[in-house]
RNA sequence: GCCCCCAUAGUUCAACGGACAGAACAGUGGCCUUCUAAGCCGCGGAUUGAGGUUCGAUUCCUCAUGGGGGCACCA
């Protein structure tokens, strides 16, 4: 509806000033105070351009418009240069008749359709069990990918991780000074400066266990440490999947950082100039101010640099559009990486990154896989449930941090704002049982109250906020829109009665809040929670 | 020292540069003989500070203050 009328805007500002046909503006939902569906800002932005009053600008755009024929609206001019438009009520029907009409497929669409897309989410490396900050990650990927699943893309989901660098030494480091504790074995001499930055939370311990309990070593030297790291990754990917498995949230590859073909790429690199040897290691030349960084060591390993470059350029060869989902603490390598997917003769305007910001406990304290600091994904679900958990951690936007008490998530798990939008849902399984067998016509024209067409503005506003987050990429806006229509479905439920004495005039009715049901139902899905019929 | 995020109600979060800044939780006062009170209807309570751009700034720019993250031949 908001796009017929940008559209009529247009015209008549093509027909009234040619030379600004392009000029950009905006049309939104009017403020609650005043009367009208709609507003715009066109004769502001114009005025600058023209030179001219903004009211009197707005006052031949007004007049354009009654000229028309056929557009189901009033207009309206208020100060300083806004457009008012409130739309019939016939409109607002027709657009009821359509959510009815369509059902589950009620806010999904063709934009996406012969594309496909390949979202990255979560990635952590088999070193620990998930916490709190790559469910983050996990639900953002995993309502994007719904989104744009529903927007008719083709949605290939990726999970990347680091099978061989030096983080998974550390944590066969770890497993084998566990073991060694376990055995009884001195571990004075381990205690120097490289290992005190090894893995310490208490799963370490629980692997090591498993190890000595299966493997039973004379000594923990029995094992190299890639034995034991391979043995805890094993282990440890286990837990993820199975983490990962409770949300809902499921990959099509689990693609490794060593099957990356990375001398290719620096062969490429090379090729092009933007590599040079220093200290025997090789650098890529960056620009735009950033600095140079090292893409092989002087070992000859290459750094997760190189690998990731290559596997971006393939994403970007083989998908419309690459959508990376990462944390805080990776916010600097994208750059680069870009640069070198661009010199390489990828698109990288494809590259989408999203970085979600730092879940950070209650005390202040940050979440720290390797310090042990953390509150799992495991232990929240089991706390709150997962479309609670799913829910709260869909409801921050992604670049703003988040603060997370856990025993505040427990303590609020009954109130939890899911209940509200589950249980305007379930209110509405009950009317509809309630309503029984009673039949009568349903004629929309019966729904002219107030807050019947409050309740049918605030559905259709369901595929907007669909669109605009494939858009935007801004999940956070679809919990904060449910919500909103929660409030407004109970708010309606306590004034109006749907289900009475006028046969005809409960159909209708019926048929309204049948509609709010399939925008509930919809709009849950995406976030990957089941609507309830009961509570 | 340099770079990137962030700063909104007691707390946790919203708000394409738009018209009186919205929720939730907490506090407080009401509402169950009628479709589920996990709800509804009230009340109190906020844009860190100083400049600037604009018809209009929570939003953009500069500076200050305060948090978080980075600045590795870790990922």
């Amino acid at each position: 509806m908001k796009d017929s009328i940008k559209n009529s805007i247009k015209s008549a500002i093509e027909k009234l000033y040619p030379g600004h046909k392009d000029i950009e503006f905006s049309v939104d939902y009017a403020p609650e105070n005043i009367h009208a569906d709609f507003a715009s800002n066109a004769a502001l932005v114009l005025a600058k351009e023209l030179g001219k009053r903004p009211m009197e600008i707005a006052g031949e755009i007004a007049s354009a418009f009654r000229q028309a024929q056929g557009l189901a609206m009033t207009i309206e001019t208020a100060p300083p240069g806004f457009l008012n438009f409130k739309v019939e009520a016939k409109q607002w029907i027709a657009e009821l008749k359509k959510i009815l009409k369509e059902d589950k497929k009620y806010g999904s669409g063709k934009i996406g359709k012969g594309k496909n897309i390949n979202l990255e989410s979560v990635s952590a490396n088999p070193t620990g069990p998930l916490t709190v900050g790559h469910g983050r990650g996990a639900v953002i990927g995993l309502v994007l990918s719904n989104i744009f699943k529903t927007l008719g893309y083709k949605v290939v989901r990726d999970y990347y991780y680091n099978d061989a660098g030096l983080q998974m030494k550390k944590l066969g480091q770890s497993v084998k000074l566990s073991v060694k504790r376990q055995l009884k074995e001195n571990t004075a001499d381990d205690f120097n400066q490289e290992q005190i930055d090894l893995y310490m939370g208490a799963y370490i311990g629980e692997i090591a266990a498993q190890f000595v309990e299966q493997k039973r070593p004379q000594t923990a030297d029995d094992a190299t440490v890639k034995e034991y790291a391979d043995f805890a990754a094993e282990i440890i990917f286990g837990w993820i999947k199975n983490t990962l498995n409770k949300l809902g949230v499921g990959f099509d590859n689990f693609v490794r950082e060593s099957d990356q073909k990375t001398k290719e790429v620096l062969e490429q690199l090379e090729k092009i100039g933007i590599v040079y040897e220093k200290d025997g290691a090789k650098w890529l030349k960056n620009a735009g101010g950033r600095e140079d960084r090292v893409l092989v060591r002087k070992t000859g390993e290459p750094t997760y640099r190189l690998p990731d470059i290559a596997y971006h350029l393939e994403k970007v060869k083989k998908y419309d559009k690459v959508v990376t989902i990462l944390g805080a603490d990776h916010i600097t390598q994208f750059p680069d990486i870009s640069y070198a997917v661009e010199k390489l003769g990828g698109d990288s305007g494809k590259i989408w990154v999203i970085i979600n910001q730092f879940v950070t406990l209650g005390g202040g304290k940050k979440m720290s896989t390797r310090k042990a600091e953390y509150v799992t994904l495991d232990e929240l679900i089991a706390e709150v449930g997962a479309d609670v958990a799913k829910f709260f951690l869909a409801m921050n936007s992604a670049n703003s941090h988040m603060v997370f008490d856990l025993d505040l998530a427990k303590d609020t798990s009954e109130k939890n704002p899911v209940y509200k939008v589950q249980y305007a849902h379930a209110r509405i399984e009950s009317i509809k049982a309630r309503a029984g067998l009673q039949k009568g016509k349903a004629d929309m024209k019966l729904l002219q109250d107030r807050e019947e067409m409050k309740l049918i503005r605030e559905l259709a506003k369901f595929p907007e906020i669909v669109g605009g987050i494939a858009d935007t990429y801004n999940v956070h806006h679809l919990p904060h829109y449910l919500l909103q229509l929660a409030e407004s479905f109970h708010s309606f439920y306590e004034k109006v009665r749907v289900v009475s004495d006028d046969a005809d005039l409960t159909s209708s009715r019926l048929a309204l809040v049948e509609a709010a049901q399939t925008v509930f139902a919809n709009g849950l899905r995406l976030m990957g929670i089941e609507p309830m019929n009961k509570m």
